[in-house]
DNA sequence: CTGTTAGCGCTTTCAT
DNA sequence: ATGAAAGCGCTAACAG
């Protein structure tokens, strides 16, 4: 193990020298700074990460704690949430909650009793009293994607029921009248608000729609429905409310012999991930979770930086036909 | 921040002592520690990592190095390793790879940097040898799903030739002689030991297969390969080297009004996501990822326990039609 | 069984 | 611009 010290002493000069190249303070005459990085090169350097914590009382840790790792697009939240991270040298802890509130607070808490510098929240259990007394506690951390209140400036939020809505008027505008929609979980309040956001639009058009079917937010879900819709019903057009639900669809549809788009529209709610993925590509409304993670990020780093906002992006693929 | 130290005045004993509670040492009259725990408690107290490591230069920290974050099995892979190394009081580090050999590397240096106590990884594009020079460095590492020459003790491995080879089996026990295979790039390993089990069954057989087409281990090659398989022959049954590939197979199926499995038969590999959730739910071989992150952690923390081995295992679903 | 005493490797005043 | 020195909170001999 090579040591400050054994730096400070190949380069002839005091640890706070060295300390003070490593850490890029100013205050150093570039000829001492050369000689040091010199030293630290040649003896293979690198700093105790935990003497550093120890010294500074700073981790250089952040942490990220999401309900679950499977499925969806812990991905694609990841992967942003990490590379943010590390653009600004910290190192990233993830933990998952598994959907109980008990096990997110577990999380929360190790997270911060492991000195994290800040926490980055994709939780749903938990609720939002627990939240907002983590807050009272001088707690560092951004929610994402939910909208707690008491908290507002902590959040940071996707208006599910306008993008919902966004998607529905895709369907409207190519002249499709037999809408039907698939949603997930009434439990889940994301699940909710994309529903409304599509009655919101059938409402607003004075279109009854064909028929409105809930279930969980995955495959055999959106087979099922879709497979139970079409017994019943002859839609032109479904919104899925997020990609399982549509590739579920999508078995049933085709299975039944019927085309998509020609026979069936599709439209779903996007997370990037496999939407783009199917053929034929399915047209979506783009859910910016990389995005909201990134902004999450540079808002837990520099906590005064403006609120953004993310406004829904429809994705043109080759899912819809066009009537009229 | 409470420290030992506060811990220790307020129970009356020496910091010494209360670090031996903490750390659950035997030698502590069960009444002194009854009186530092409760002080514990009263305080809130929780120990220091940085100090901690510092002190005895044990991090309590594992490290996960992945090529990817997306898709596939990750997320089995990171919530087994987690699990197992919570279950062992350590908190676990997760990098990602991102698919070129000095990304890989770099992840690697930076977790060692940070002083992991151990390493997994799961990366294909680092070089045999970089990976011995790394074990002469008597770095702690373990590798997951590749045999790496010379570090065969380090390698927690799985028989993807004859996994593959208990699929295709299953199909000519079925009955089934007009076979086909739809496998991954050729550039990877795991990919072509696939292909192989396939090819060593049926020429075991005697049975010359209906086609054997490659493509990237996504969807869009599952359905595109497909479509072209079925474009020029006319198979019963199809043998899939991954889900995606199996989904994307079946989307092209059911689209030229074929039945699964009574007009096509599948089966494929499995990583434990996709296969169970499609209707019908494939039959497939099972690739136990998770089973073997948690020998991984094992082996990393109890270094000469023996090493296992991992069998293939046939889930039976309901896509594989019997003919005789 | 418990306390004393050194550090672990680094940052950070405070002088110079 | 650089150095000296005092910790940061904990563990680990070593005594007793």
């Amino acid at each position: 193990m090579v040591t400050l010290e054994d730096v400070a002493a190949s380069a002839g000069v005091s640890r706070a020298t060295v300390s003070r190249v490593v850490n890029g303070d100013t205050k150093v005459k570039s000829q001492t700074r050369i000689k040091v990085e010199a030293a630290i090169v040649e003896l293979g350097y690198s700093p105790n990460p935990a003497a550093r914590a120890l010294a500074s009382s700073q981790s250089h840790t952040l942490g990220l704690v999401t309900t679950s790792y499977r499925g969806g697009f812990f991905g694609a939240l990841m992967d942003t949430v990490q590379s943010e991270a590390e653009l600004n040298g910290k190192q990233l802890l993830v933990t998952q909650g598994r959907d109980t509130a008990e096990k997110e607070l577990n999380a929360i808490q190790r997270l911060f009793n492991l000195r994290c510098d800040g926490l980055v929240l994709h939780v749903r259990a938990i609720s939002d009293e627990t939240l907002n007394q983590l807050a009272e506690q001088e707690k560092k951390f951004i929610i994402l994607d939910r909208d707690v209140p008491g908290l507002e400036p902590r959040c940071v939020v996707f208006d599910h029921r306008a993008a919902s809505a966004c998607a529905t008027q895709v369907f409207i505008d190519a002249g499709h009248t037999k809408i039907a929609c698939l949603h997930g979980p009434v439990s889940r309040s994301s699940s909710l608000l994309r529903r409304q956001g599509f009655i919101d639009v059938m409402d607003r058009s004075n279109i009854e729609p064909v028929a409105i079917l809930g279930g969980e937010y995955d495959m055999p879900s959106g087979y099922q429905l879709a497979a139970q819709l079409l017994e019943n019903t002859q839609p032109t057009a479904i919104y899925c409310c997020n990609e399982e639900l549509a590739i579920g669809a999508m078995l049933a549809i085709t299975e039944r012999g019927l085309r998509i788009p020609q026979d069936i529209s599709l439209i779903c709610y996007d997370s990037g991930e496999r939407a783009a993925f199917v053929r034929p590509a399915i047209t979506s409304v783009h859910f910016p979770i990389s995005e909201m993670a990134r902004f999450a990020i540079r808002k837990l780093l520099d906590s005064h930086c403006e609120n953004e906002s993310f406004s829904p992006e429809i994705i043109h693929r080759d899912s819809v036909r066009v009537i009229r």
